[in-house]
DNA sequence: ATGACTTAAATCGTATACAATTCTGTATTC
DNA sequence: GAATACAGAATTGTATACGATTTAAGTCAT
């Protein structure tokens, strides 16, 4: 028999689901809808749901309903900036308090990243990436920090497979991957700084925010879409 | 007859009771209570609950409850780096971005800030500081960088609070102030990043992290006290 | 045909009742 | 006297019912 489902549970698989755009961004989402497809009450629902919110991940309207992240142009280009800013600190940290621990899962998520790119399974590889950078977050110990990378991370995974970046695939990542964490371990606070700040300004020169795919638009879209005739 | 209230509204009142440690650290926020309190059911006061832990107001443990947020020494010396590194890209960004309201608003908190200190009004000063900094950070135009500062800049306001600084009446923070906004109003992103950010350098010397007021020790500070003997 | 008004459906917002969990004080046992 | 087990209280977690708001459709008069 199935085990009732829990509420973090219940935040774990829905954030999984838009970090792979199996939700693509615009799509609504309903709270009676999720509350029969999980088997629980509307109750946790709405929790998830407001978690989702604070983190950008959906977008809530009152007395309208929620709606998956659509990231915008404009906003895509500032997440990126900000991530420029932030991961430069996050790797300078990491050189001073870096756990073997946390060197040894870097370590094997660049080894992932290689490995699939290698069999062609770019998504996959987009994954690990995330991952990797995730560490490298968590290895400069600010709580605050981590945070706010953590959410960084999230959306620009999702613009990644907005803007579908997947066919391109990127052969500077893995050096430039392989050389941050180089200067990680070799406790060279400054040099992981200048490499990780200036290979996620690399990245962001990756994305073409003109060519979206899998567009399901949003409301306002669909509404000025329609409102001008 | 009172009207009934909302959930912005108690969102508001708490955060600002919170803000002005009228609910001192470490104190217990009971669903119940507070909605006795505001004259609604709980509902509404665990969105509300939720939304204070997302910005670190509070501290919420499953099945345990909520409390408020308690600094620790380490916690704060994070909080005063992060916003080196964040407030100094906020007053670049200004620079580029800020709107003439923007400006006209801080040049307002200044004046606040300076009548209010020539009072000895050092609470009320403190409330226009904050506000000064606010708006910076918003004339970045960057929602996210936003959204992290007004987070940080609440949690310095309490760590400002509870190390209790309001004494020893910074005289240089005002100068500083208004030479960030000059430089600001001159579209001198470099010059505002430097400023504003060795002005927070600055702050952060000015809080000593070991004399802290109104202390309710967490448990596992008061733990790690008795167990070593 | 077009515009304003009415009505109905869908959805979120709130209140209340009940279940599950955690903590506390007390009794019982060794 | 100390440790354990248990019962009660307090608190949070969940489910359900009802109310408010918004959207959209449909009707009618112009």
């Amino acid at each position: 028999m199935s085990q009732r489902i829990g509420e973090e549970e219940i935040y774990r698989v829905l954030k999984e689901a838009i970090f792979n755009a199996e939700l693509s961004p615009g799509t609504q989402l309903v709270e009676t809808s999720l509350a029969e497809a999980f088997g629980v009450s509307r109750t946790p629902i709405r929790a998830v749901l407001q978690r989702l919110k604070y983190e950008s991940l959906i977008k809530l309207v009152p007395n309208r309903g929620a709606f998956v992240y659509c990231p915008s142009p404009d906003e895509a280009e500032q997440i990126f900036s900000l991530r420029t800013l932030l991961e430069g600190e996050a790797a300078r940290l990491a050189a001073e308090h870096a756990t073997p621990q946390q060197l040894e899962e870097m370590e094997t998520f660049l080894h992932q990243e290689r490995e699939y790119y290698r069999q062609k399974e770019n998504h996959k590889a987009l994954k690990a990436i995330a991952d990797f950078h995730l560490t490298l977050a968590e290895a400069s110990h600010n709580p605050f920090l981590i945070s706010y990378l953590r959410q960084l991370i999230s959306l620009s995974h999702i613009i990644f497979t907005f803007y579908d970046t997947t066919d391109q695939g990127e052969p500077h990542s893995m050096d430039e991957h392989g050389a941050i964490l180089e200067a990680i371990k070799n406790r060279d606070g400054r040099l992981a700084a200048e490499l990780a700040s200036s290979h996620i300004h690399e990245i962001k020169g990756d994305v073409d925010f003109s060519k979206a795919v899998k567009h399901s638009l949003s409301i306002e879209q669909l509404v000025s879409r329609y409102v001008k005739r």
